[in-house]
DNA sequence: AAATTTTGTTTCATTATATGAACAGTTGTT
DNA sequence: AACAACTGTTCATATAATGAAACAAAATTT
């Protein structure tokens, strides 16, 4: 493991969930010396990657991602091709509609349009996204490849409600389905009342 | 400088005008080894933050960066701030609106909020801005310290057109001006014939 | 089609940088 | 005021970075 790795693997940890860190967390939470991570967190600022709050003295997220993002997003529009999509969907069936991506094989939205009803399923973008209890996950899951699947499901399988499938088995079989009949469906994996329906999309080197 | 610095001083290289490159050039316009250059790019490439083209072989940004962005925004969530307020202005004055950013000592667009009219300005969200040719960049020296004032007046400034200032004498005077009166005004420094108005916004750091 | 150039990737002995335990300084709390 | 929790620093040692050169593959020219 070089020391870029090392560096780098410490971006894994800011999360929608937990955008901010303090030193000493972030040194037990990657189990690197405290030392040691405080340099590569002073490296990571120096570039403009992460930022610290002056007085908290919490390291966050810096204004160089946005630039990159915004620089990835102009060679490849992903953002204006889905906002088109995601609304078309919503207006012909007035639910809520999300996409989804995957980075450094974790699953998070990306983009979400709500639906114009009262009743509203909380979600928003940048939230990780369980592989194994949602129709997003289970879509991905249905085309990716056997080994990505197998390392998925040894891990132990979070029951989020009563009707969260955690049988390896199980998941399985539904995948075969889901990859048949080209889209996946799920009934309250995550939230015990909502069901929700995905696709997958690939880009150009999936095909 | 350390192994962290120079891998992530790579990243800089990638702009809007520049998105994706070949190792050669990035070793080139780097000064560094190509060995070394391959080894950074590889790290960053394990991380997700830049990714390789499998046919071209070309570098760039991954999906990291975009969930990344995410995550900031959804703790500091100027996107949905901004989009309202340039949409406000671009309600009330009929005209193509920006907001910018600063990052490494670099200004970018960061959202934009096109004009209804027909004839509309050509610019889009990640392009770099010159401090001294732009409104927005004269707003931002105009309250920047006097250190980073002078590090930009001190490089060669760029003619984009024959009315650009390029006399560091009479842009610090302009500057004197605009903190004065709190906004900025630009006639035809990077393009003859738009005239831009700028005013600047403070992060909680600044106050 | 063969020769040449360019480019991406790997190797390996040398050298410089990363490492981490202990220490120092700072902030907040009882 | 003493204590606790945490951020940041130091320095001898160990380990990883370095870069010239070799290699392989592809693109370009002859």
């Amino acid at each position: 493991m070089t020391t870029i790795d090392k560096a780098l693997s410490l971006l894994a940890c800011f999360t929608s969930d937990h955008p901010s860190h303090k030193l000493t967390d972030l040194a037990h939470a990657s189990g690197m010396n405290k030392a040691g991570v405080f340099r590569y967190l002073s490296g990571l600022v120096r570039a403009g990657v992460l930022e610290q709050d002056a007085e908290t003295r919490r390291y966050r997220l810096g204004s160089e991602v946005i630039r990159l993002a915004q620089v990835r997003d102009s060679s490849i529009p992903v953002r204006s091709w889905m906002r088109r999509l995601l609304s078309d969907i919503t207006d012909q069936t007035g639910e809520t509609c999300h996409a989804a991506l995957t980075s450094q094989g974790r699953l998070f939205t990306y983009m979400v349009n709500d639906s114009p009803k009262s009743l509203q399923v909380r979600i928003s973008p940048g939230m990780h996204l369980p592989y194994h209890a949602t129709a997003s996950g289970q879509a991905f899951l249905a085309f990716a490849s056997e080994d990505f699947v197998t390392s998925q499901l040894s891990e132990p399988l979070n029951a989020f409600t009563s009707g969260t499938v955690t049988d390896p088995a199980v998941l399985r079989d539904r995948l075969r389905h889901f990859r048949q009949q080209g889209f996946s469906l799920s009934e309250g994996g995550v939230d015990s009342d909502v069901i929700s329906v995905a696709t997958p999309f690939f880009d150009a080197g999936a095909m």
